[in-house]
DNA sequence: CTGACTGCAAATAGTTTGCATGACG
DNA sequence: CGTCATGCAAACTATTTGCAGTCAG
């Protein structure tokens, strides 16, 4: 079992929920997908292993793993709505590659001086931001050739 | 007619669109607003001066603005979806309030040296990007207390 | 054992499409 | 006047809810 996901299955059981094969399986394709997954994509893929799978068990484990932050979403190029994604826990950002839909994390944005710049002038107190790349990742570069 | 009022019919007209009294009033809407609007809630206020109008027509007349650059999305602090406003239409981005949805524009931000930090790192070639800020205003700060 | 979880079915919400009528330019 | 736009109804898609049976702890 990856690290990543023994810490989403040891966070599950810390805050008391069940550990269900469905949800077991659900967490492993999500740790082991790059790119961001609709809940029906996920759903499809699961599906293929354990057809007895339904979409609302997809719909309620994706709820509880976002309440718990271990995933979070995507919104820029068009794959707004829900699309998920597993994450490197700090505080990150993602670039996204717009053909294949691959994501790459990223930390180490500054932002604090443009905050406190806006803060100043608009008076507002910033609790948060969003921040996202599109482009084409390499191999989708080549293949435009 | 406020002078961004005019500046949209002007482009409709400029592309070949017909100016009719619920495209007229749709964007009178846009403009005369601070803060995004879903679809629906577009579709109350106008329906309140033209109960005719069906939510299709909201749904065809935004779809044309956002073709032709003259309203962008909203996505962060949960209100993704398709929440729309109006635009200053040079490049910006967004500072939302959380509590009451208005929007400040802000433009400026700098964001060409990290990008191409990742440009090198990754190989990936960044087309855009997507930056949004949530916090309060001051209005519902003082609220809050 | 027992409460939480699942899966089905049905309800709901949001958005798109087809088509006859109507109106802008 | 011709063509594009409107509005209704219906089709679709995405998501949520209710409920009885099942299972992890």
């Amino acid at each position: 079992m990856k690290l990543i996901e023994r810490e989403v299955v040891t966070a599950l059981r810390r805050h008391g929920y069940k550990l269900t094969p469905q949800r077991r399986l659900v967490i492993q394709t999500v740790v082991s997908t790059q790119n961001h997954l609709t809940p029906i994509a996920l759903y499809e893929r699961v599906h293929q292993v354990y057809p007895n799978i339904g979409l609302v068990t997809i719909y309620r484990t994706l709820e509880i793993l976002a309440k718990l932050k271990l995933i979070c979403e995507v919104h820029a190029g068009g794959s707004c709505g829900s699309y998920l994604l597993k994450r490197p826990l700090e505080h990150h950002h993602h670039l996204i590659c717009s053909e294949c839909g691959a994501v790459v994390d990223f930390t180490g944005c500054d932002l604090s001086q443009l905050e406190q710049r806006l803060s100043l002038e608009t008076g507002f107190e910033i609790n948060d931001h969003l921040l996202e790349f599109i482009g084409l990742c390499q191999a989708c570069q080549k293949e435009a050739t």
